[in-house]
Parts: C-alpha cells; structure tokens; sequence
DNA sequence: AGCGACTATTAATAGTCGGT
DNA sequence: ACCGACTATTAATAGTCGCT
C-alpha cells in the first residue's frame, strides 16, 4: 500500500518521468487554485506553463489564451534562431497599434507620455551615449 | 482565539473586503506553487492576475510574460468593437516594456523605428494639427 | 484598511499500485 | 508511458486577533 506523502525538498527532479509526473500532477493543482481564485474574488487569472520539454499549457483569461498560445508556437517555429528581446517585443506591439481610435488631445497627451516615458527607458539602461539615443528620437 | 479553518463554497464572495482579503492571501499561495512548479520540474511558468480592482500582479519568467503581452496585443486587436482608444492600447503595452534586455545598438535602432512608426501613425489619424502633435513629441 | 501570526481544519500531493 | 485511485502526510488557508 501506499506509505503516503513525504516531505520533499523543492529543487530539480533528477529523474525525467519524475518531472513528467510532478509537472502533471501539480499543473492540475496550479490551474485549480487559479480557477478558484478567479471564482472566489473575481480577478482574472491566466496562468501560462511550458513544460521542461517545451510543451505549452494554458488556464484561464477566457479561451483568449488558446489565441495566444497558437501565436507563440507559430512565432517559435518562425523564429527559432532569432533573439527574443526587446525590440521584438516593441515590433509586436507595434503591429497592433491602432491610433484610428485615438482622436482626441486626452489620448495625444497620452502618446506623448508613453513616449517620453519610453525615451527615459531607454537613457537608464542604454549602455550607449545618451546624446546618439537623443538623435535617434528626435529624428 | 482563531476557531480554525472552515470548508468554503467556491463562489464569489459577497463582501468586498473578503475579497480583497482571500485575493492578496491566495495569489500569495498561487504564486509560491508556480515557482515549486517552476522549481522541481524546470518548466516555465507564468501567473497573471488581474484583481476584480483592475490592478494587475504577475509572477513568473520573463520570456513567458513578454508572450503574454504579444498575445495582450492580439487580443486587443481583435475587440475592434470595445472602448479601447489608442491610448489605453499604448499605456498597456508601456507596462511591459522590457528594455532591460534591450542593450545593444540593434535595439534602439528598432525601438527609433517603432517610434517614428508611432509618430506616423499619430500625424496619419489625428484630426488636430501636425504641429501640434510634433510639439508634443519633441519635448 | 492592510498587514502578520495563530490555529483548527480542509485541500493538495508524494509515493505507490493497477489498469490501459 | 500515462492516467486514476488510494492513503499517509504535508501544505494551504478561513476565520480570528493584534498591531500599525
């Protein structure tokens, strides 16, 4: 018969089906607690899960996430070579900009935020001249 | 003294202090079971919950949330119907700006082509005049 | 109001076995 | 290999109090 649950310390599995397992097991459990948490208080949860094997897993945000995750496998087959990094990350946001709806001053006051908020981004962690970054936005 | 634990419906509850109460303790709990996730098993996992108050809390790996967010894009691009304006879109996507992993001349370069993309945009939709805009983004 | 801490309880799960 | 059931245990937490 079982002997039941023992205390286990929370680091790597060594073994590979071991890990299939835990992911498994305790994948069910994540996703239950989130469904809860959203039933209970009424926030929106999403919670996203690659297996160690690369496998994607998705709970919650309504079957939006189902949307997102056909996106990222077809974004990783394209680009398996290519850095994720920043700039990637502001080209995709870049696609999905839509200023058609933003016609008042309220929401040009807003760009303006969002661009000089990105321009101060930039100056804290660029590692180059501060003076070259200046160019490239004033252009 | 605490008469301990009882057995609860899964359903919202009605007090909005208990909510606030039962969101902070269990996004508490289900943030530390996806890094025990995380941790014993290697894979990659992302939380995010967006309490019923609008504010939003992740947890998890950086590359997973910056999927998340294209997928946020996506999304937002479908809701063609909603009240969504260009500025709540760019306020958005300004909040996972992830330009810590954006350190090489490549990058701004590509971040100086989202924003002249951005200015475009702004100078093509906006009915108030160009000058306008162009002192709004030069400041 | 929003925290920690406490405590009685409930809920999750590690290890195991058996079926598919 | 994967899943479900079981069970001894550990882990999470609902309700409460106290501090700030």
């Amino acid at each position: 018969m079982g002997r039941g649950k023992k205390k286990i310390e929370i680091k790597l599995k060594e073994s590979e089906a071991a890990r299939t397992v835990t992911f498994s097991k305790r994948r069910k459990g994540l996703f239950k607690k989130a469904e809860e948490l959203h039933h209970l208080t009424g926030a929106d949860v999403a919670v996203i899960a690659f297996s160690a094997a690369g496998r994607p897993y998705t709970h919650g945000g309504e079957d939006t996430l189902d949307k997102y995750l056909k996106y990222c496998v077809k974004k990783e087959d394209q680009d398996q070579d290519q850095d994720v990094c920043g700039a990637q990350v502001l080209s995709s946001w870049l696609e999905g900009i839509k200023l058609e709806e933003c016609e008042s001053v309220n929401h040009l006051v807003a760009v303006k935020e969002a661009l000089e908020e990105i321009r101060d981004r930039v100056f804290m962690v660029t590692p180059v001249d501060e003076d070259f970054v200046r160019s490239l936005l004033a252009s």
